[in-house]
RNA sequence: GGCUCUAUAGCUCAGCGGUAGAGCGCCGCUCUCAUGAGGCGGAGGUCGGGAGGUCAGCACUCCCUAGAGCCA
């Protein structure tokens, strides 16, 4: 039997700046896609890249003093390293810099000539020597160069032309006839309208700069962009064994800045050389970073590993896939204190939280296979992927997540011991860890292990849980404690960089000093009912009245031990009701990595009670 | 200027001809298996403004306002 095919694509990244948040997001919906579409049987292709050649390259090349090939290959690197902080699992990396991308790409453009569409001609443009640009007349008034102030000269260029305007009619039928051709609808309808109002011929030589594929049909001219880059994506099926990848398997992933070039040009060029066209192409918006435009300069600051360093891979791939509406092209906002609630709210508190207490409970009591189960609509989720509504996905993952939390909560198997609900809730978290996989897929890794080290496909999302030993182990998530520790968007543009790049990593003074750290002596010490880990403290901390806290320290520390000690509060904390006692504040104490030890601070030498420490 | 889209709770967003929804935040209650976790409940919106068609509009049509995108 023939398995149903996917092939996924990203936009080639044009290797004149490092990789950021922007570039990440679309390689990240394209990981997600790929995972769910091997999980789901089907063969999957999944490629990115980099697009390498043209005139900005070559000058950038120049200005570092480095030969171009060298320039471009240490910029590959970073992308690569980018990608695989973030677990972007892709089968091939292409370049348009590639051996066999050009041959391919020189074999196309015969196929196209061969059908006598392209031609020679005169490319007339406005040029300024100063910018050493072409302007168009839209672009410009009274033909002045709004950079120079002065006059442009009109310049004639001979180049090659496609003759793109013989497909304006096939291409609004194609548009017509496969409306996934193009989404969202509202770039659809955006070029729809364009394309009405007829296509010019496309100019696809260069002879202005030499860092590209020399011309088949006459090297004394470069290939310019489109007829190189585009071409990548059919490169990349004319591997061994991957013909079968191209056309209907195909989804192109975009940003909405390159729509025009893929929903234009590419299905033109396909057909002028013959070959079929890609099924869909997805065209998303754009994301800002903390309320900011990502510009080169912030780009470069916000490198991907080191947000991957901050919060590590999972929790980006989680938010960036949850928080934006990917199918609908809308841009987001990369904001972080919305990734740290996310991170807290849902990951931890939701799914982290559920895991620890059902594989304690099945530490503690075992398991015992049941017939009953908690279902989750997997059709419907599945549906939504293929939709691209990767968010909406994950919203009905982690309602499931809810259900079985409330479960844990009606059951109440820490008091009947129930094995048979710790079946059914441990069966449960294998369908999310599976549904969640292609989303966070370390994670589910780590669940996999502790229930028993299952495969992840949709197969056996149907099979019923073996039943094994559980133990506990290390939490999933640890919680997030600083959402104000983050990029300011009111920078102004004489900031460098590097400040930043230490605004993403640290805190500022202004952060540290609205913590209040005083002296405070424990003053008595009091047991709290039916609660293992807590006591009650009255401490004196200087004022009239002296404070009450609660801390989870009874573990590690006899009443005796802690009698008359000093120790270092947080003071100004918002106060918080543990086991019905008002807590005004928390002590400071280290603890080891498994909590095994845990040791209070105190002051080095005596000093009175209610000092400050700062 | 032309075309397209968006406007719903404090915030982020679902919904879409038939009694306004979720998450977060806020307020109250509550469990103790669990990570300052979990659960239950509550406050909070004349669904940007106006007109029209309909038995019935947040949803459909038109106009206005504001914001965004596209114009090779």
């Amino acid at each position: 039997m023939v398995k149903d095919k996917f092939y996924v694509t990203t936009a080639i990244d044009y290797v004149n700046a490092a990789p950021h948040i922007g570039h990440a997001y679309q390689k990240i919906i394209a990981d997600v896609l790929a995972r769910w579409n091997k999980l789901s049987g089907k063969d999957v292709l999944f490629v990115t890249g980099t697009d390498e050649h043209g005139k900005k390259v070559q000058e950038s090349a120049e200005k570092a003093g480095v030969e171009v090939k060298e320039f471009v290959d240490s910029i590959v690197v970073k992308f690569k390293e980018a990608w695989k902080s973030l677990n972007i699992d892709y089968d091939r990396f292409i370049r348009t810099t590639d051996e066999d991308h050009k041959k391919v790409v020189e074999e196309f453009i015969q196929k196209c000539n061969d059908k006598g569409e392209i031609y020679k001609d005169k490319y007339t443009g406005l040029y300024c020597t100063g910018c050493e640009q072409f302007y168009t007349e839209k672009e410009v008034e009274n033909n002045i160069c709004p950079m120079h102030n002065r006059p442009l000269e009109k310049i004639e260029e001979e180049s090659y032309f496609f003759k793109l305007s013989n497909y304006t009619e096939e291409l609004l039928k194609l548009y017509e006839k496969h409306p996934e051709f193009i989404q969202p609808k509202t770039r659809r309808n955006e070029i729809i309208n364009r394309v009405k109002e007829g296509l010019r011929d496309l100019s696809i030589t260069r002879t202005s700069f030499d860092w590209g594929i020399p011309f088949p049909l006459d090297n004394s001219h470069v290939t310019y962009v489109w007829f190189d880059a585009l071409i990548n994506y059919y490169t990349a099926t004319r591997e061994k064994d991957r013909e079968d990848f191209w056309g209907e398997p195909t989804v192109h992933l975009l940003g909405k800045d390159n729509t025009w070039f893929h929903t234009v040009y590419w299905p033109a060029m396909l057909k002028s050389a013959g070959l079929d066209l890609p099924r869909a192409t997805v065209n998303h918006g754009f994301l800002t970073f903390n309320g900011q435009k990502i510009s080169k300069s912030l780009g470069n600051a916000i490198s991907p590993q080191v947000l991957v360093e901050k919060y590590g891979p999972d929790s980006i791939r989680y938010f960036v896939c949850r928080h934006f509406p990917f199918a609908t092209g809308e841009d987001g906002d990369f904001d972080e204190a919305a990734l740290v609630e996310r991170h807290n709210g849902e990951l931890s508190n939701k799914l982290g939280n559920l895991i620890s207490r059902v594989s304690g409970l099945i530490e503690k009591n075992g398991m015992e296979k049941s017939e009953r189960t908690l279902d989750v609509d997997f059709d419907k989720i599945n549906s939504l992927m293929e939709n691209f509504e990767v968010d909406k996905a994950l919203n009905e993952i982690f309602a499931f997540i809810d259900r079985c939390n409330e479960h844990v909560q009606n059951e109440k198997p820490w008091e009947t011991k129930d094995k048979k609900v710790l079946y059914e809730l441990a069966e449960a978290i294998k369908k999310i860890s599976i549904l969640l996989y292609s989303f966070i897929p370390d994670t589910c890794k780590k669940i996999s292990e502790k229930f028993g080290g299952y495969e992840f496909s949709f197969e056996e999302f149907e099979n019923p849980l073996v039943e094994v030993d559980v133990v506990k182990g290390e939490n999933l998530f640890s919680r997030i404690d600083a959402p104000e520790n983050k990029v300011k968007p009111n920078l102004n543009k004489s900031e460098e960089p590097k400040e930043i790049m230490e605004n993403v990593t640290t805190i500022q003074f202004d952060d540290f000093i609205k913590v209040e750290l005083k002296v405070a002596q424990i003053k008595e010490v009091e047991e709290i009912p039916k609660a293992d880990k807590l006591y009650k403290l009255t401490l004196d901390d200087g004022s009239a009245d002296g404070r009450t806290i609660c801390a989870g320290i009874k573990e590690f520390y006899s009443m005796d031990e802690l009698k008359n000690k000093k120790i270092i509060i947080v003071a100004n904390l918002a106060p918080r009701k543990l086991r019905g006692i008002e807590s005004r504040g928390m002590l400071l104490a280290a603890s080891n990595k498994d909590h095994s030890v845990v040791s209070l601070i105190s002051p080095d030498k005596d000093i009175e009670a209610g000092s400050l420490v700062g």
